[in-house]
DNA sequence: CCAAACACGTA
DNA sequence: CGTACGTGTTTGGA
């Protein structure tokens, strides 16, 4: 739930006055203008951050009456008075003129009035304005980027003042000016006055700020004591006061806003208009403002009143032997029947406490599995294994453990709503099913049902939670629906039905099967690398002469910063770090003992941590389940944890010694692995077609040699394993958004000399620099990246003002599709598998997933078939236009299995 | 007791 | 100033 800035004075009517001028200026500024132009090369970023302020403004304030000002190009009143005034400004830009009408436009079809006076600036509108709010009871907030505002600001006035870009305001009132500028608002323009403004041409007494100014103003009471007694003021400040009091009293008579502006419409009447919904589409679609639309849309819809109402669910009392037919009466139509279970699950197992029933529109039941007759149990586990009996449930994996626990299976499961809002809201970490009931169907999970408030006869809340049981199941059922239209509309409906359905019994399936595990290896593993954390703590002690905790960040930095001077590494947020990037340069240049026993000590000490952390997962049959998370990765990946499987070390040869530990279980032959090549680069290339690097693999020799060979400009076998390194860094770097700089950290080269390599590199590959550029400049037209099957990731950060998070989310749009679109293969490659090892009636089982790599176990005799199989249905996962290639090796165990 | 910060393992 | 994750440890405030 968005939490609001503050919470809106239900009390009076509040009235928003916007700056148009000064808001869309600030937005032309904050924007780069390059991000922001339609396909016909308008301008669009003051339009658009001008629009985008207003959109959450009117979240956050939720006004009941709204207008915008303008100023006019006719001198005003000011001018007359003092002819320089705003001279010496730059001329406005004409990207910016031109965007002024399109901001009109906007404004014309929210209904929202906006006012401009001839003679007058807007700041005299809104002055005038809000005096005449305040007369008429209401609150008025003003947005500005002009700080003449400021003068305005008393119980009733409010200044949102634009602190940097346009997605943040700060907010001044009364107290808030004061602590801002040391003096109340009504003394603001005095104060302003000696200070001056340099954006109007209005210089201030020179040396003296807003500190002086302040100072003064408090101690003399205001600006007209101030002048009388100018000859009191000491120093060099003084003299300089006394010389340009002229020009003091000048400003303050120009920076006065005027209030009595002669307007066309009184406070009570700048209401918003009912808007039409089609005028505005039109007009987003022309400037081509998707992510801003989908953002009107949703505030707009966020301030309709949320229907505070629960679940009413009728639950029906069943006599035993009674649910076959209250199943075959309620539960066996078309229409999706809601499921909850409660109960725990974990480690490839669970155990169900109760479940819950709700038939699509008549009544539910609660069931405890425990007091089925043989009749019942009978009947709810058909129903339960049907899969011509559609079933809707929020989570189905754990739950699925735990009926597979007692015997049960789970089919016919046509929407899994956690699944589908993850597939709807991939960024979010959690899909808690109470948030989306509110979200989607403005609706308390909670029961409501007439007889809900009695206590039950026992008082142990027994009923209580058979009811919380049977609302969550009505819940779901209902937001199955609501979920199923939401996903219809973001093109996602078949990449849940065929692919992250189905995918869940089978990761509940690897979950259960597990991975054999050598305790004995295991065991001696820890003690060896027990022992020699022990001696390199030592040898550390030793070497700085006293004791320290190698395992702390901070007393490392004392001892290698403070003790012993070494030069200071990069700077973290608390201090220098010690990562060993950082420890080995420093090794390198400054060779101090203590740095090599630091360094080995992380690296056993990590590996122990591991080896420690693997022994007590094993269950009594020596296997380790891991759970597979199928909605934490914004990408679409899987994650793995307790125990993470997907971080078993590979890279050192110490490490491998872990993966010796994973070893093929009893009655099976052997582990199998088999991993997709390069599928992120094949990727890349389908994705940009660049024909270059689809050549490259058509070659089928060793890819970066032939890429290299091309930059280059060198037969293959001239190569040496110095120049594959570089282009092997920039083919994977290119689909993380590398840039010259992180190449030439990576590599250790000068950034001139990265930047030479990656032109040369675009000279051969041209096609994938086009295929980058255009991938964010699409994310940023369409407000989301998508992979090959559709999987949609959201970045709405592509238009922040703010260049980090800009920059950051252009890099994930650029990964976005290419990491997305493995995971959408190797997901849509293990529903293949697994269909035809069933379809087979192999006995060998997949047992983990590794992002590009299935791990199976191999049953007797089924070896030969099995990779033929694997083979036929990796490779057949997705026609690429660099098709696919897979590896495979075997073993004993999973390091074995390497290839 | 919990969260933040740091460091580091994988693809 | 290269994406996506999860875990272990220390540390400091509640």
């Amino acid at each position: 739930m968005a939490t609001q800035a503050s919470t809106p004075d239900k009390q009076h009517d509040r009235l928003l006055l916007l700056d148009g001028h000064s808001l869309a200026y600030r937005a032309f500024f904050a924007l780069p203008v390059e991000n922001f132009n339609t396909t016909d090369g308008q301008p669009t970023n003051a339009v658009y951050g001008f629009t985008s302020m207003l959109i959450n403004v009117l979240r956050d304030e939720q006004p009941t009456h709204i207008a915008v000002a303008f100023d006019r190009s006719e001198p005003t009143f000011r001018h007359e008075q003092y002819v320089e005034y705003k001279a010496g400004r730059q001329k406005t830009p004409d990207e910016f003129r031109s965007q002024v009408s399109l901001i009109f436009e906007v404004l014309d079809a929210l209904r929202i009035p906006r006012l401009s006076v001839a003679g007058y600036e807007a700041d005299d509108i809104i002055a005038t304005l809000a005096t005449q709010a305040t007369a008429a009871g209401m609150r008025t907030l003003v947005v500005t980027g002009d700080r003449d505002a400021f003068q305005l600001v008393d119980e009733n006035v409010t200044v949102l003042y634009p602190v940097r870009g346009v997605s943040e305001l700060t907010r001044y009132d009364p107290a808030a000016v004061e602590q801002r500028y040391g003096v109340p608002p009504e003394r603001y323009r005095e104060l302003a006055a000696l200070v001056g403004e340099s954006s109007d041409n209005l210089p201030g007494v020179p040396g003296v700020g807003p500190k002086t100014a302040a100072k003064w103003l408090t101690k003399y009471g205001d600006l007209d004591t101030l002048v009388a007694r100018v000859d009191e003021i000491k120093g060099k400040a003084g003299d300089s006061l006394r010389e340009h009091l002229g020009q003091v009293l000048r400003n303050q008579q120009i920076n006065k806003l005027d209030c009595e502006v002669g307007l066309e419409l009184t406070p009570p009447q700048l209401t918003m208009g009912r808007w039409d919904r089609d005028e505005i589409h039109t007009l987003f679609d022309s400037l081509q403002f998707r992510v801003l639309r989908e953002r009107l849309y949703a505030t707009l819809s966020a301030v309709e009143p949320e229907a505070d109402e629960g679940f009413e669910v009728e639950l029906t009392e069943l006599a035993p032997g009674a649910l076959g037919s209250w199943l075959a009466e309620h539960a066996s139509g078309a229409d999706r029947t809601g499921l909850a279970v409660s109960g725990s699950w974990g480690r490839g197992t669970g155990e169900v406490t109760a479940l819950a029933l709700a038939s699509p529109k008549g009544p539910a039941v609660h069931l405890d599995p425990a007091e089925l007759i043989e009749d019942d149990e009978r009947a709810l586990a058909a129903w339960l294994a049907d899969a011509s009996r559609p079933k809707a449930i929020h989570d189905a994996k754990g739950p699925m453990l735990a009926l597979a626990a007692r015997g049960l299976s789970l089919a016919g499961v046509t929407s899994d709503t956690a699944l589908a809002a993850y597939l709807a809201l991939p960024g979010q970490r959690t899909f808690d099913l109470a948030d989306l009931v509110l979200r989607y169907l403005h609706r308390e999970l909670r029961d409501e049902s007439d007889d809900s408030g009695q206590l039950t006869l026992d008082g142990s809340g027994e009923a209580e939670a058979a009811r919380d049981l049977a609302v969550r199941a009505r819940a779901v059922a209902e937001l199955a629906d609501a979920l199923d239209r939401d996903l219809e509309r973001r093109g996602a409906t078949r990449l849940l039905r065929e692919v992250e359905l189905p995918l869940v019994g089978v990761l509940a399936e690897m979950e259960r099967a597990g991975i054999a595990v050598d305790a004995g290896h295991l065991a001696a593993l820890s003690s060896s690398l027990g022992g020699q954390v022990k001696e390199v703590e030592q040898l550390a002690h030793t070497a700085v002469g006293h004791e320290f905790n190698l395992g702390s960040p901070k007393q490392v930095q004392q001892v290698l910063f403070d003790e012993l001077n070494l030069p200071k590494t990069k700077r973290t947020k608390t201090g220098y770090t010690t990562d060993s990037e950082a420890l080995t340069n420093l090794l390198a240049k400054e060779g101090h003992p203590v740095l090599e026993h630091i360094l080995r000590w992380r690296e056993v000490a990590k590996l122990k941590s591991i080896v420690d952390s693997l022994i007590p997962m094993a269950d009594d049959a020596g296997r380790i389940h891991t759970t597979f998370n199928q909605m934490i990765a914004a990408t679409g990946r899987l994650s793995s944890t307790d125990p993470n499987l997907q971080n078993i070390p590979i890279r050192t040869a110490e490490g491998r010694q872990i993966r010796e530990a994973f070893v093929v279980g009893e009655g099976y032959e052997c582990l199998l692995t088999a991993d997709y090549s390069q599928i992120e680069l094949r990727i890349m290339a389908h994705l940009s077609e660049d024909e270059a690097l689809l050549e490259a693999f058509r070659q089928r020799a060793d890819f970066h040699t032939i890429t290299a060979s091309r930059v280059f400009g060198l037969p293959p076998e001239e190569i040496d394993s110095e120049l594959r390194a570089r282009i092997k860094a920039m083919n994977y770097g290119l689909a993380y958004g590398l840039s010259a700089y992180g190449l030439s950290q990576q590599l250790r080269i000068s950034a001139d000399e990265a930047r030479e390599l990656m032109e040369e590199y675009f000279q051969q590959f041209g096609g994938v620099r086009e295929y980058l550029r255009e991938v964010v400049a699409r994310a940023r037209h369409d407000g989301y990246t998508e992979t090959i099957l559709g999987r949609r990731r959201y970045l709405p950060d592509l238009t922040s003002d703010n260049r980090q998070r800009r920059e950051m989310a252009e890099r994930m749009a650029l990964n976005a599709p290419i990491q997305g679109s493995a995971a959408d293969i190797i997901k849509v490659a293990s529903l293949n598998v697994d269909r035809a090892l069933r379809e087979h009636g192999l006995r060998s089982r997949m047992l983990l997933q590794v992002h590009d790599e299935l791990v199976f176990e191999v049953a007797a005799g089924e070896l030969d078939r099995l990779q033929e199989l694997i083979r036929e249905q990796m490779v057949g996962a997705y026609d690429l236009r660099a098709p696919l290639d897979v590896s495979m090796g075997t073993g004993r165990t999973w390091q074995d299995a390497a290839h």
